[in-house]
DNA sequence: GAGTAGTTTAGAATATTTCTAAATTATTGA
DNA sequence: TCAATAATTTAGAAATATTCTAAACTACTC
């Protein structure tokens, strides 16, 4: 296998994997670390809430606290591993996938679901101010039930 | 002057016309809710937080908390007066265009600005499940100094 | 194994938004 | 005009999500 993976296709790393991507982030394999990147890369694409997480850690076992899945969260995302999501206006979401694509968002559930890249196309953006750069164009559609 | 008008025309609005929109809204003209429409309809787009409009009002010397800042800001945009953009994690951004377009922010600045409706183009929207509707297409071209 | 630097944690703090219940204001209709 | 009513405003408390702090703990280095 590839030593670099996107995190698209982290859906089947074993825990030795997860070490490896921790450490190439210049993070140390905690325990609770470990734990967290099993729950959030160990099975394909998630969305995912620092409560919601929190949550399914410690049904697994995993005594952690909410503060160190914030930092953690935050950690992944600074290392490129986790891309955050706005979407609702209370809270954040978190995708595990990095690569350029766009959301579904379910109103009712609160449910955020990708859109493969290449599938929708933004055209035309109009040009953008002298100093600044684009760093990302993100789109969300928004579902509700009709 | 047509007796409905998007809120892209509101800029040049009087006081009786304000009194006019509020009360085609089912709502009130107290002083409070006629200190905010002016402030927010009365010269042009805004992008707004609750925040930044209750520091505007109690600078032009209107006395108003700023619950009564959220109950008009929501009561606004149930009656489709303004729009909430959901563009920031930790807060909420109206915007007095209520037409379809989409936004830049400046990511730096916590800055929204409109991209003109038909400046940008969203193209090949996937199928959208049985039993849904898209109730939002929303596009955010985020900024940053290079 | 000792020193260090990174990590975790409980609990406090902060920020934004909503809620509550009481006081105030606008409207209606006698 | 005035009383009844319904909507509105308000201060302050509460709720919610997130960040901060400082102390305890753990992983790593030598």
């Amino acid at each position: 296998m590839a030593k670099t993976q996107s995190s698209d296709e982290m859906g089947t790393l074993s825990s030795k994997d997860l070490e490896t991507v921790i450490r190439g982030a210049d993070l140390r394999p905690t325990r609770q670390r470990l734990a967290l990147a099993n729950l959030l890369f160990a099975k394909g694409n998630r969305h995912i809430t620092a409560e919601i997480l929190h949550t399914e850690a410690l049904d697994a076992g995993v005594k952690i606290s909410l503060a160190t899945i914030y930092n953690n969260l935050h950690q992944f995302t600074d290392a490129g591993l986790l891309r955050e999501v706005v979407v609702d206006a209370s809270k954040s979401y978190f995708d595990t996938n990095t690569l350029p694509h766009h959301h579904f968002f379910y109103d009712e559930e609160q449910r955020l679901e990708d859109i493969p890249d290449g599938q929708i196309r933004v055209e035309n953006i109009p040009d953008i101010p002298e100093g600044y750069n684009i760093s990302e164009v993100g789109v969300i559609v928004r579902l509700s039930r009709s």
